[in-house]
DNA sequence: TTATAAATGATACGTTGTAACATTTAGTTA
DNA sequence: TAACTAAATGTTACAACGTATCATTTATAA
């Protein structure tokens, strides 16, 4: 579980990483009977280089710079649900974002994500909270006559680089 | 404190409840050297009227049947940001949508406010969540190398009426 | 009553997201 | 291998959300 411990402000990786993290992805999507196809992995590997939460259409861009041809806007809307049905990115709603998940290549099952946005430079890091604390949220919200679905919750703050 | 122990799902109020909020309203407006001018009393109690979480496209649609003249967007959504610096509104990242502070008219200290929105019928509800559960938020925040600047949490949930 | 600031209107545009249908690509089966 | 089928991607057109800029109106103060 190391990969939990550290620090993980998403940032840019090096490639050989990157091409690590893909592998991962892509035999974890085998094992589902599904496929990281080359635009999915085009995405992905973005998302993963760029270590930040971007746009659909940061992505079109950075995508067209990087691999040439130019993807639909539709086209990367899917992509970008497949990839969330896979838990391979998040979806910021704050911010109207997408993230690669920070945990692609740990085995463990992966507790719900938290984000910490910060609104000053946009850098997104994935946090985890103590399970009573989520708990007492549950808790919270069943006796509001709710049931929630799914906890991930998304913070508006700034990060200590910007809070001066 | 009556208010905030009764369940607070936002529903439509009576005519003349919605009357003394807006007055309320007015009073606190009044106070801080700023004013609740025709237009913000009509978006203001449009959406207290409702008691659901509105678009900004909604309030239009809506100002316009019930009040005749055409609010334009850009006001609308200039309204909008008045009336959420004034806690009297807030804004749901999750919808895109707005609703009224269900405590418009209590005197306390307002606790930052939570919202479970029902991704089914889109029925909202603010709660308050225990300080306690708060700060351990705000710990683990800071551990993370941010600060929050507005623990107003959205959850997305499923209400009892639509969990079968 | 005129000067000044606050609020609102109008126009035009940028961004985000999707519906509907066409085409291509990858696996499967005869 | 060739035709068959389902999954993925492309195309077009548009709807919803949001704002920049400048013009006009309205309210308060001098």
């Amino acid at each position: 579980m190391e990969c939990c411990q550290k620090n993980s402000v998403l940032e840019a990786n090096a490639p050989q990483k990157v091409d690590s993290i893909i592998d991962h992805a892509e035999q974890y999507c085998k094992a589902h009977g599904s496929r990281l196809t080359t635009k999915r992995k085009q995405i992905l590997s973005t998302l993963i280089n760029s270590g930040k939460a971007l746009s659909a259409y940061d992505l079109i861009d950075l995508c067209k710079a990087e691999f040439g041809g130019s993807i639909p806007a539709m086209s990367v809307y899917r992509i970008l649900q497949f990839l969330e049905d896979e838990d391979l990115v998040h979806k910021l709603s704050l911010a109207n974002k997408y993230v690669a998940c920070a945990h692609i290549t740990c085995d463990h099952e992966h507790s719900i994500p938290q984000f910490l946005i910060c609104g000053s430079c946009h850098k997104v890091e994935e946090i985890s909270i103590p399970k009573p604390t989520i708990a007492v949220l549950q808790k919270n919200v069943e006796q509001a006559g709710f049931h929630l679905i799914s906890p991930q919750l998304e913070m508006n703050c700034v990060c200590n680089d910007c809070h001066v």
